[in-house]
Parts: structure tokens; C-alpha cells; sequence
DNA sequence: CAGAGAGGAA
DNA sequence: GAAACTCCTCTCTG
């Protein structure tokens, strides 16, 4: 304790010198307030953690001031706040739009089912609030207007701590090296006092850097209402002079001696930025990291603006004014869900900045796609705008331009080819004005982080539909991008009809006896079991049946498994296409093309390359047969397939998206944790256990027990194939694929299949069949099935049709 | 264009 | 709770 309080003595003492108020800092030191902070405010969330699995409601009702008395108008107001942070509020309110704009700016949206919505308040979304312009004191008011009972005296000082010290110091960019930067050079001391900053620091010299401060502007969100746009948010400035948007500039007041036009600075090494930022915000002094763009002169303007059709919606424009409201942009994350609009808030981020852009993007194929878009939507000069992947090199030819590349492309450890290290070279050597990180929760990934180190951008947008893994690490994103700056209402945005409203079902499908025999045999959660339970007949005939009813009603239809075996079973019994990952490129392109334009295509198999990596055209109505564990991420990105269906503004309209579950397997555990992202986005999942006239059809697959048995004894046979062929390969082929890793498998896997048809005998002819048309398949030649050769003429007659017409 | 090698997701 | 496992990407090489 006594050296603690000395330290404690030490920074109050420090603060009186600096001529703050010290009670801004408490008696605590940094570190301590900081642990306060979390030991207060992350009980909560470890709470909820752990409880929610056994207990849906009693969380709620832990850690609350109950004993509160409401205030006597409670029910006129809208919410509540609790003092560990947690904000309840009525979505029935009258207050509730207004309340709700305002809860977004200050607080995480955790929940937001019907009725009621769950915020939290984090430092992280307080220090977004204050950097988007909102003063600790009107926080404070505001939650104390909008609440039934009086705020706690644990939420005020927490709202006041994390707020208090906001925006003194700024991490920036000068020729492409990291900079701590202040007005107030005392800070700055205290800073590298910090063992951990200190030791982050790239320049060897004792002092501070000075330099004469920058000016501060006005701009306007480009695509908006341009005029109306830029009025708004001089208005806004006009209304709170002193409101903390002009943080530097209230502060400059209070030393208003000579140093006025000075800013003070010292260097980082540019790969412990997330490190600095993570430390800084510790201490209590979280970095803002703002770009001010409109005053740079050292990097070269780029010629982009938004082509006058492009109109931005009101969400977007909101997520925009988030980035740029102080006429800087602002590096943070905009969550929208898919087909929303992602790629129109990067380029008009792009338009707004006018600087050099670089995009990242996870797969080579949305490469090619947010070129398209560029162009589409900005009067970009396509020369201006460069791809680099392993397929083109090309860098842009001017001072500015655009370039586009995957997170793979720049993390590349390996060796790289000859253009490829020049196209690096050009990378890392210039400044960049924005950074684009598509699909942005990949970038906590071990090797992605890096990124963020090798490109030296000015300012960063993180995009994803869905901010969420299911590791701990979508925290970084706040040291390694920025906050989120905004987060759609899934539900308002269906209700506005931005996206589609979809109808979320969980079908319960009872084993079949064989088949539960078998699964309790197997042990749990092994591949064989997953791949029983997915092709457990019941389900296979509720899928069969789904289908049937929905492409008689006009849908076009993507059923997803996980399970390869799965897939191609299902697709084929039922004479589908399907794509995974062994599908040649051309092939899946006429797939997809297929099922898009060709009205006898209505159902395609996707295996979990439709998760991301498919451009996949509009469909209305999604069955998933198997899925990956629990992952919320895949479910929510699944779902987020129909969103954009166009037939979405039709009266009535209505998107399908069905879960097929096989009761009393793991599924039904799984099935419920992948819900847990979309619930709380505000989406009703029926459960379905009974599919009416199901039962009537006697034309559906496994009708017989023979055939049941028969898809039994293929599973068994196959997966214990699978086994014996492991030992086989490690004795008889080890030598020769001693170092084949995975390549082995794959390549084992194929050829077992084969032996094992002939192994299998005459009785089991449709395994036969199968395998043939698979094996075709996967080595992309020899025989094509019929259902295939069907699909080849049908391509052909498309073109002849789009040919004749156009 | 196949195969190798490396990485991610969960 | 860790670790295996599968599936899928990417890039570079021959």
C-alpha cells in the first residue's frame, strides 16, 4: 500500500503542476483508476458471460438498483440506467427514436429484441462519444433526462473519469512514421514516464518535437445532400462552441500564453502502435487518432468524387458524420449488416478524404469487386485505381491513387516473387490517407494484425456485417483500428425496407432409430457424427420438402452444409448443383450464373465457401442442414445472403431462412448459441417441429428403411474408410507422404472413395453412381453426369439467349 | 494448372 | 478449456 500511495501522491501532485483539476484524476494513480474502472464496470459483462448459459433472465437482475425509487414521471421516460453501466430502455417509448440516437453514440447496443434494448456503457464507447462531440456533462444530462430513476453515483463518476481525460493526446502520421503528438507538452512527459510507452518510442532524443499547429475546417460528407450536409454540421459546431469537437482547441485556450501555436511530439515505432494505443487508453489517456486531411499538403490530392446518382442512405450518411465530424476522419468501425450498403460507405469515406486509399480485402475475387464498385460509383480514373494480388501486380501510376489487395497479399511471409516485392515496396514507402479494412473482424488474426503496422495510413475504416469471433480478440480491433463508430439496427433497416425481412425457423427433425443407434455408438462430436446427424433421413426429407414448397412458390433457394459429404450427397440425391471448395472456378461460375439467370435452377448446395467467399446472387430463402458448431459469425453471415434480396419491397414480402436441426444431438445446443448474435439483433426464430404434409409424400428420398440403411452403410463406410485408410497411408505411403500435411488427406480421401466402390459390390449401386459423378467432379474431368451435362446446355442456350436479346 | 506450403476459423 | 479437425483461402513454383 505505502508505495502505491506514493504514487497515488505523486500523479495528484503532478496534475496540480500541470494545472488540472486534480480531482479529475481522484486520488488514484493511473493505473489504479483504471483498475477501479474495470474492477466497477466489466463485472457486469463477465456476469452476463457466465450466467446467460444457465439462466436466460437472472443477469438482469444481479448488479440493478432495484431499490431505486423511479422517478414520479418514470413511465414517460424510456429507459433505465444502471450503475454498472447497463442502460434498459422501452422501445415502445414515445421517447424512444430520440433516446436511441443518443444511446448509440454513447453506448454498445447489446441487445436489441421488440421491446426492450440493451445498452452497455464501456470506455471504449464513451470514448467514442466524446471523440463524435458529445461533453461529459451532457452525457450525464441526457442519461439523467431519459431515465426512470435517478443515475447512480457509480455510473456519473465512471461517465466522468472516462471522459475527462479524452482527447489530449493524438497518435498521427508524418512521412509514414508514428507520432504521439500534444499541444500540451506535460503530457507528453507523463506519457513516456510510462515504462510501457517509453519503451515504444523510436527516437533517441530527450525532448519534445515542436511544430506549429494546424488549423481546424469545416467539410462536407460527399453523396449527402451536399450543401444540406455541411450546413447541418456547421450548425451543430455553431450551437456548442464549447463542445469537446474542438477538444485541441478549448484546450489551447487554457495555455494561451506563447504556446498557442505550438504542437508537441515524439516518435513510436510504427509496429507498437496497437501497443501504445492499448497502454495510453490504460493510463487513462486514450489517443485520439484523427486525420485531418484537408490540411495535408504533403501527400497528394486524389481526384474521386461520387457520381451524382450515387445517393447515400440516412444510415450510412449517420455512420459517415460519425467518421468525419470534425472535418477529419476519424479511424473507428462501421458494422452494417450485408447488402446494406459496405462498400458505398468505403468509397464515399474514400470521396471525402481525397487521398491516396488502400482497400483490403479477404479474398482475391472481392478484389475485383470493390474495383467494380469504385467505378461504378465515383468518376474515379479506372487507371487510378490498382489491384495487387497474385494475379496483377500493378501499381497506380500517379501521386494518388487507389489500390486494392487482400490482408493475405501484404502478410505474406514467404518469399515473394519479383513484382510482388516492388508492388510491397510501394506500399510500405508511401503514407496512405485512408486504410479500408474490409471484413474487418479477420484483422485480430495473428497474421493480419500485422497490416496495420506495414501500411502507414493516416486514418483506418474497419467494415464488417457482423463484429463478432469467437475468440477474445475482437477487442484488439479498438487498439488496431479504432471504436465502432456505428452499429445498424438490423430491424429498423428491414422495417425501412433497406433489407429484407426474414422469417427465421428452427426445424427440429427426430432421428430416424438406425440412425440415433448409430450415432449414440459413435464417440460425441466426432466427424461421423456430424456428418449422421446431418444426414439424418428426417432432416434430408424436411429439406427435400422445403425445397419443393419454396421453389413452387417462386424462391430461389441456397442450402448450406458444412459437411462436404453432407453436401454432395444431398446435392446429388436431389440432382443440385453444389459448390465447394474443390469446384473449379469456371465451374462455379456457371453455377452461380446458372441459378441466377436460368429459371430451371432454383436450388444450389453450398458448402461453407458461401459463407464469404462467393459473390452469390440474390436468393429468398436459405436452408442450412449443417453448420459449424456454434459460430454466430457464420450464422449471422448466412443470413445476411437474402438480405438483399430486391423483391424485398413487395407487399408482404418476406425472405425465408431455416435451420434444420436433428433433435436430441449436439445440434440443438449448437443451433441455439449460433442464434444468439440475431436474437439480439431483434430476429424471432419459430421452432418448427412438424412440417404440415410431410408426412403425406410418399416421392421424397429415404422414403424406404432400405434406403435408409443403404445412406447408413455409405456413412459408416465411408468414414471408417476414412480411418482405416489414415492407418493404411501412415504404413504403406508414409515415406512418400511423410511431409504432405493436409495435401495428403485430401489426396487420400479421393482415392479411398474410389476403391471403396468397387469394394462395396453390385447391391450398392447408387453409391456406385455417386462416386463416379463425384470423383468426375472433384478432378474436374472425365464423365459428367446427366444433371451436369443438363446444366452445360442450359449455360449454352443463356448465352444464346443473352446473345439473341442483346 | 496442379501442387505445395502457410494461415484462418472456431 | 485446449486442441484437433476440416474446409477454405491465399500465393508462388514448375
Amino acid at each position: 500500500m505505502p508505495p502505491k500511495r506514493k504514487a497515488a501522491a505523486q500523479t495528484a501532485a503532478e496534475a496540480d503542476a500541470e494545472g488540472w483539476d486534480s480531482d479529475d484524476m481522484g486520488a488514484l494513480s493511473d493505473q489504479e483508476m483504471y483498475d477501479d474502472l474495470k474492477k466497477n464496470f466489466s463485472i457486469a459483462d463477465k456476469k452476463r458471460r457466465t450466467i446467460q448459459r444457465a439462466d436466460a433472465a437472472s443477469f438482469i437482475f444481479k448488479h440493478d438498483n432495484l431499490d431505486q425509487p423511479l422517478k414520479p414521471d418514470a413511465a414517460s421516460r424510456p429507459l433505465w440506467v444502471n450503475d454498472d453501466g447497463k442502460i434498459i430502455m422501452e422501445s415502445f417509448n414515445p421517447l424512444f427514436e430520440e433516446a436511441q440516437d443518443f444511446l448509440i453514440n454513447i453506448a454498445e447496443p447489446v441487445s436489441r429484441v421488440s421491446r426492450m434494448h440493451e445498452y452497455t456503457l464501456t470506455l471504449h464507447s464513451l470514448f467514442a462519444a466524446v471523440s463524435v462531440g458529445h461533453s461529459s456533462k451532457e452525457i450525464i444530462d441526457r442519461l439523467e433526462r431519459y431515465s426512470k430513476v435517478t443515475l447512480g453515483s457509480n455510473v456519473v463518476a465512471f461517465i466522468k473519469k472516462a471522459t475527462s481525460s479524452f482527447g489530449k493526446a493524438k497518435i498521427v502520421l508524418k512521412k509514414t512514421l508514428s507520432y504521439i503528438e500534444s499541444d500540451d507538452p506535460a503530457i507528453l512527459q507523463r506519457l513516456l514516464r510510462d515504462p510501457t510507452v517509453a519503451s515504444c518510442r523510436a527516437d533517441n532524443t530527450d525532448g519534445l518535437i515542436q511544430e506549429a499547429a494546424p488549423k481546424i475546417g469545416v467539410m462536407a460528407i460527399p453523396g449527402t445532400k451536399m450543401a444540406a450536409g455541411a450546413t447541418q454540421i456547421a450548425q451543430t459546431a455553431a450551437a456548442e462552441p464549447q463542445a469537446p469537437v474542438d477538444m485541441i482547441a478549448s484546450l489551447r485556450e487554457e495555455d494561451d500564453d506563447e504556446d498557442v501555436a505550438k504542437v508537441h511530439s515524439f516518435q513510436i515505432r510504427s509496429e507498437s502502435r496497437e501497443e501504445v494505443i492499448k497502454r495510453c487508453q490504460q493510463i487513462g489517456l486514450p489517443l485520439t487518432e484523427e486525420y485531418d486531411f484537408n490540411n495535408d499538403e504533403v501527400n497528394a490530392n486524389l481526384d474521386i468524387d461520387l457520381k451524382p446518382h450515387a445517393q447515400i442512405r440516412y444510415y450510412q450518411e449517420k455512420a459517415l458524420s460519425k467518421m468525419f465530424s470534425n472535418s477529419r476522419a476519424r479511424s473507428g468501425i462501421i458494422v452494417l449488416p450485408c447488402g446494406a450498403g459496405k462498400t458505398l460507405v468505403g468509397i464515399t469515406a474514400a470521396c471525402g478524404v481525397k487521398k491516396s486509399v488502400i482497400v483490403l480485402c479477404t479474398s482475391a475475387m472481392s478484389v475485383v469487386q470493390w474495383r467494380s464498385e469504385f467505378i461504378k460509383w465515383s468518376n474515379i480514373n479506372p487507371d487510378d485505381i490498382a489491384c495487387f494480388t497474385a494475379e496483377s501486380k500493378a501499381v497506380f501510376k500517379g501521386n494518388a491513387g487507389i489500390l486494392i489487395t487482400t490482408y493475405a497479399m501484404i502478410t505474406s511471409v514467404r518469399n515473394r516473387s519479383y513484382d510482388s516485392e516492388k508492388a510491397m515496396d510501394f506500399i510500405r514507402s508511401r503514407e496512405w490517407g485512408l486504410l479500408i479494412a474490409d471484413e474487418v473482424h479477420v484483422v485480430p488474426a495473428k497474421m493480419f494484425k500485422q497490416v496495420t503496422y506495414a501500411v502507414a495510413s493516416h486514418a483506418k475504416l474497419g467494415l464488417t456485417a457482423t463484429l463478432l469471433r469467437e475468440d477474445d480478440k475482437i477487442g484488439d480491433l479498438n487498439f488496431l483500428v479504432g471504436p465502432k463508430l456505428y452499429e445498424a439496427n438490423w430491424q429498423e433497416l428491414s422495417e425501412q425496407g433497406h433489407i429484407a425481412k426474414v422469417q427465421c425457423a428452427e426445424v427440429w427433425c427426430q432421428m430416424t432409430p438406425e440412425f440415433y443407434t448409430e450415432w449414440l455408438r459413435s464417440p460425441p462430436s466426432s466427424p461421423k457424427n456430424d456428418i449422421i446427424s446431418s444426414l439424418n433421413p428426417n432432416k434430408f426429407q424436411a429439406c427435400q420438402f422445403l425445397i419443393d414448397y419454396h421453389e413452387k412458390r417462386g424462391d430461389k433457394i441456397i442450402v448450406f452444409s458444412d459437411n462436404v459429404f453432407a453436401l454432395q450427397k444431398y446435392a446429388l440425391k436431389l440432382h443440385k448443383a453444389y459448390i465447394y471448395g474443390g469446384t473449379p472456378q469456371n465451374e462455379r461460375m456457371r453455377i452461380l450464373e446458372n441459378f441466377q439467370h436460368n429459371p430451371e435452377v432454383n436450388t444450389i448446395f453450398l458448402s461453407k465457401i458461401g459463407d464469404t467467399s462467393l459473390d452469390l446472387p440474390e436468393a429468398t430463402c436459405l436452408i442450412q442442414v449443417s453448420a459449424h458448431y456454434g459460430s454466430r459469425r457464420q450464422e449471422a453471415q448466412r443470413l445476411g445472403r437474402i438480405l438483399r434480396a430486391k423483391r424485398r419491397n413487395d407487399e408482404g414480402f418476406n425472405a425465408f431462412f431455416y435451420s434444420l436441426v436433428s433433435k436430441d444431438t449436439d445440434e440443438m445446443a449448437y443451433a441455439s448459441r449460433r442464434q444468439a448474435f440475431l436474437v439480439d439483433q431483434g430476429y424471432a426464430f419459430k421452432v418448427i417441429t412438424r412440417l404440415e404434409g410431410l408426412n403425406q409424400r410418399t416421392d421424397l428420398a429415404f422414403h424406404t428403411p432400405q434406403e435408409r440403411r443403404e445412406l447408413l452403410m455409405e456413412i459408416c463406410l465411408a468414414k471408417d474408410a476414412d480411418v482405416e485408410k489414415e492407418k493404411i497411408e501412415g504404413d504403406a505411403f508414409g515415406s512418400r507422404f511423410a511431409n504432405g500435411g493436409r495435401a495428403k488427406k485430401g489426396a487420400g480421401a479421393r482415392r479411398t472413395a474410389g476403391t471403396l466402390s468397387e469394394l462395396s459390390g453390385g447391391q450398392q449401386m447408387s453409391y456406385i453412381e455417386y462416386n463416379k459423378s463425384r470423383n468426375s467432379e472433384i478432378k474436374g474431368k472425365g464423365v459428367k453426369n446427366a444433371f451436369l451435362r443438363k446444366l452445360n446446355s442450359s449455360t449454352a442456350n443463356a448465352k444464346k439467349k443473352a446473345a439473341g436479346g442483346g
